[in-house]
DNA sequence: GTGTTTTTGGGACATATGTCCTTTTGATGA
DNA sequence: TCATCAAAAGGACATATGTCCCAAAAACAC
């Protein structure tokens, strides 16, 4: 991850995400700008972090790894999502693990000016607490989701909250950002079971692998197969 | 639930909790208080919430309840707990199904007095950030734990959660208050099972169940079996 | 194009865990 | 004290799911 010296570049982002409101003019003229490649570790577990990020383009992932080696993706991350925040609000030491899924761009803001200048600017507040509300409805969301339905239902849920619309098909396109093991990571269970899962839904015509992507064939029944779940 | 007339208690759970900065002077005048009985359900999945409630005394436990009928239990409150935070700030119906475990006070405020007199305010957006921040941080600790652990670990890690000391022997208390399945719907498995781990559990020495209390006999072992990981 | 590494796919086997049901124990109310 | 209900305990059986391993296909680097 490299400093990106271009003053004007974040100014952009701050118009672009209508943030100008958000952070005090103090704490704008110090916003520092990093790019990132694919595959770049952008922070680790039990690291010290000393700036929050403020995703403007790309894609992270959030993961943890168990002392026995299994893995937990916790969600993917998209602009205009926050990494470090909550360590800043816990003083505590990077939770988990931060992997760029593409290239792209960060804003960094030091803890200390975040304190100084931010900590008691209600714009800044209430946009730091709605993307922590969200980020806790959302895990919530996913946990319960988890803790109550089979593996079946999971993916079901979890094709239905990825889906777009291409001409009149919907398919499934994280596929090109996204490996069976990150999935499988996600909605907790191992690459082979999933992998079953899959097999036995393309055997009932639910869904369909082509070209590296998933089509939803049957609409209904994946739906009625994700027991009106979404993962979000 | 009933609501209480007493001026005088809403300002001594204020001072009581060190509130008094927390929300300003006219959002004090507009605190209701309600007392509720063991047993009561506070709010119900799926309804229309207009307060923001603070738990000042007693305990509350958040469950819901899937389709086909399995149940989880999402975490249990303990003053200062807040009830409908996430609803405020999301704008949606309530999540989950609160219900009492012990007789209680809830401190409520409505959500139109809160928008006009403290979502300006920094003290009570810290308040609400580091409250939700915390919750966010509790949910995803257990939801990792959860994904990556047996049950059994899942169980260790949760007596070594709620024991407390009484003389020289750690015990675990919760039992006064908590049943076996509320246990089982908080790990994440089934009444039998957690039978099960329990009856292994005191077989290899490791807790004991006398008088309605779970004791802990090897401390050193429990700790190993819960491979690190404390519910929080 | 070739060689290497990574991702996908699937067989075989084991078990952690859930469902269903029954019995026992303990708590509560009259 | 007795009757009823709720919580705890446990048997029997089934299966959802994980581990381990190997093969095939795809991606990547030179």
């Amino acid at each position: 991850m490299r400093q990106v010296m271009d003053r004007q570049l974040i100014h952009g982002f701050l118009e672009q995400h209508e943030l100008q409101h958000t952070f005090p003019n103090a704490l704008q003229e110090r916003i520092r700008l990093y790019h990132f490649e694919k595959g770049e570790t952008i922070c680790t577990e039990g690291e010290q972090l000393n700036q929050m990020y403020f995703l403007v383009k790309g894609k992270l992932k959030i993961y943890t790894v168990s002392t026995e080696g299994r893995s937990r993706l916790l969600r993917f991350k998209n602009p205009l999502d926050i990494v470090g925040d909550v360590e800043y609000l816990k003083k505590n030491l990077v939770f988990n693990t931060v992997e760029a899924v593409t290239e792209g761009d960060l804003m960094g803001i030091s803890y200390e000016d975040i304190t100084r200048l931010a900590y008691d600017h209600p714009p800044f507040l209430q946009f730091l607490l709605e993307e922590v509300t969200h980020k806790f409805y959302t895990e919530s969301n996913a946990s319960t989701l988890n803790h109550l339905n089979s593996v079946e239902t999971r993916l079901a849920s979890y094709f239905l909250s990825t889906a777009t619309t291409e001409k009149s098909t919907l398919f499934y396109q994280e596929m090109k950002t996204t490996n069976l093991k990150d999935i499988a990571d996600l909605i907790g269970t191992s690459y082979r079971h999933l992998n079953r899962v899959i097999k036995q839904m393309c055997e009932e015509g639910i869904i369909e692998k082509k070209s590296k992507r998933i089509y939803i064939k049957d609409h209904d029944l994946l739906r009625e197969r994700a027991h009106g779940n979404i993962y979000e």
